[in-house]
DNA sequence: CAGGATCCCATAGGATACTG
DNA sequence: CAGTATCCTATGGGATCCTG
């Protein structure tokens, strides 16, 4: 580690360009498997999907689970800790929405809407969505 | 750009490993001057400080300003789309804080205290005092 | 379907020396 | 003092093919 900086420690665990879009993936766009992850807008290629899943999952922000049944499909899920990231991601998304311009379409930036609207209660609304599905 | 999602924009614009450091070193250290980055604990070479540098003017995240006077010395400021950055920079923090358990040093979250204690006037303290900085 | 293996290229980045 | 230049290595990452 560089050092005993909590900037610099947020930074080496997800401060790489595919971690955060993996979560988001998750956490917007419900996705949950290998091949949906693939399929996303921003074309990971297989070998960086691999190793950012195992990276993920050694920092405890994901778990695996063999599919409930005789297939050997793999699920992803969020842990509590990848859901407090929340705030990190929206605030990242509100940035980008206040200086990208016509970089970003609104339709790509539905996720933003209830913090738009109210940051705490939008905030708490995704979180509860998330945990539910957490459970599940 | 690989997509036109909020969250990639703001990856793509500062999602590296040292952009964030180099901001968190203006805002809070308040480092101004080329040598002044380099004796961060994290240690950036000459060429990657330099090219970041360029970086952060180009997306206007900083500005460059001849140092008043004969010297040839020059000082670096925040834009009002850095100061922006500050919520996702305390973010980061405030998730580590949680997460990081040891790794990170009291001393070294020191930029959290204010936020810690109220996030919406902490922030607001914060900003002020960059912007009046920025003015100068 | 998940992901490992391989190949190959581009970029990141450390170390050091040099320039205006 | 603020970079540039150079050299070299490590890592990131795209493409493709292979395997349990």
């Amino acid at each position: 580690m560089r050092s005993a900086c909590p900037l610099n420690f947020g930074l080496e665990q997800f401060g790489d360009k595919w971690s955060l879009l993996i979560l988001r993936d998750m956490m917007f766009f419900d996705k949950r498997y290998y091949n949906e992850f693939l399929s996303s807008e921003e074309a990971i290629s297989t070998n960086i999907l691999a190793d950012r899943l195992l990276m993920l999952e050694k920092e405890e922000l994901i778990t695996k689970q063999k599919d409930t049944g005789h297939k050997q499909r793999i699920r992803y899920s969020l842990t509590e800790k990848a859901i407090d990231l929340l705030p990190v991601i929206l605030e990242i998304g509100l940035w980008s929405d206040k200086h990208a311009g016509k970089l970003i379409t609104p339709e790509k930036a539905f996720f933003l809407v209830e913090v738009k609207k109210d940051r705490e209660t939008g905030m708490k609304k995704i979180t509860d969505k998330l945990r539910n599905d957490h459970i599940l």
